[in-house]
DNA sequence: CCTCACCTGACAGCAGCCTGAACCGCTTAC
DNA sequence: GTAAGCGGTTCAGGCTGCTGTCAGGTGAGG
């Protein structure tokens, strides 16, 4: 597989640059988005591997302009940045997965051979949950076998309850994963978007604990 | 990750394993269903490696018990047929993933590696007391393997025998508990509460004490 | 046998939750 | 430039079932 990794932090880009080859990907790098633009111009890639704070502008802008003239190619996003805020907006912009530094390079390999598997046609693992089927590494889920859609902040959501069997989540720590940390909310929007992901994943799937918050239900429904 | 392996070739057995140990998780081998539902009722499992054939059943028959339990542990199923029709009364019995023998070690690896990613978050550690195991962390108890359905309330209260299992409470000690510091209260609630939690988790699982409170009992039920 | 502490079924009231609908801002299509 | 579409947020009205209270019953202790 062929992949182009976007990042200016020499010592990192170094580390990277070395895993993904080491796992027998060829890697080009690049330390601007200047030569990241003439390299999706003259290369084809089955990822990009993208750092958001660069030289001469911010990731954002690249992966737009990319999806803009209609190129799909994955990109997984690095960023410094634990704000939910660029999550959301890395994911609404048009990547397929974000890593957040600092990670493990295990984790990178991983994420970089749940692309590679789906390049070469075979599906990743699929977790499921009753009737669901959710493609983790894709973003991807359906139910009775028909697709779901969700949107980027229902995904957030749903992701949460995906980390472990059964976890509870409160209603601040679903907060969380939506806002900026510690950000006070007033309004019952987790109620509304608990009530969405019901009615795109079955009226059973998330069960409410009174008082607590809510949690999966891994059982069937 | 603390791993169950579940299958009686020898051979492959001791391949899978030394692999899955290699990879640095714990592995506890079993060569029967019998072993594996006692291990099962006795450990908390990050995964469980499933054969399918084996001397006192079939695998599908432990899975589907498990899943009845309320169990939503990982199990990848291995075996050597690789009938359709297996496959998919194996993801319909509850499995997460499925591997055809003969496997390559390195493909186990992966699956197995995955399964990690996917619930990296640690499981909260179970309290036993009696014939309940309670999941302070999610607030989730069952008893004999029956999930248990505590509201709010109900739940503050047991938390607090949770604290020092065996220590004596005083009404006033549980009122605490339920209200604001110093909150007078004047009717029966506690009785009442202590009513409804002996209803839902046994009888016997709180003793009372005349004229001094309450107290968990820590011995069988 | 009496007393008192404790137990528990029943119930009204309301906190917490659900959801349809409207509104706003942003993006896309023409 | 304008219209249409979509996602995100807020609000109001309705519903569910939790909570606290009481009353009558039970049983331990003397």
């Amino acid at each position: 597989m062929r992949v182009l990794l976007v990042e200016d932090t020499t010592g990192l880009g170094e580390a990277v640059r070395d895993q993904i080859s080491e796992d027998g990907h060829a890697v080009d790098w690049v330390q601007s988005l200047g030569f990241a633009e003439t390299s999706v111009k003259t290369t084809t890639y089955n990822l990009i591997l993208l750092d958001l704070m660069l030289p001469d502008g911010h990731g954002f802008d690249f992966l737009k302009k990319l999806r803009a003239t209609g190129d799909a190619t994955p990109v997984i996003i690095l960023t410094a940045r634990d704000q939910v805020s660029d999550r959301i907006a890395g994911l609404n912009a048009g990547a397929d997965d974000y890593l957040v530094k600092p990670f493990d390079l295990s984790e990178l390999s991983a994420r970089v051979a749940a692309v590679a598997r789906r390049y070469r046609g075979n599906p990743n693992p699929l977790v499921r949950i009753g009737d669901l089927e959710v493609d983790l590494g894709d973003h991807r889920i359906s139910r009775n076998g028909q697709p779901v859609e969700l949107t980027a902040r229902e995904w957030a959501l749903f992701e949460g309850f995906l980390q472990r069997p059964g976890i509870l989540l409160s209603r601040s720590q679903l907060e969380d994963r939506l806002y900026e940390f510690g950000a006070e909310i007033e309004s019952n929007t987790i109620e509304v978007y608990i009530s969405r992901l019901r009615k795109k994943l079955g009226r059973d799937a998330i069960v409410t604990v009174r008082g607590m918050g809510y949690r999966l239900n891994s059982y069937d429904h």
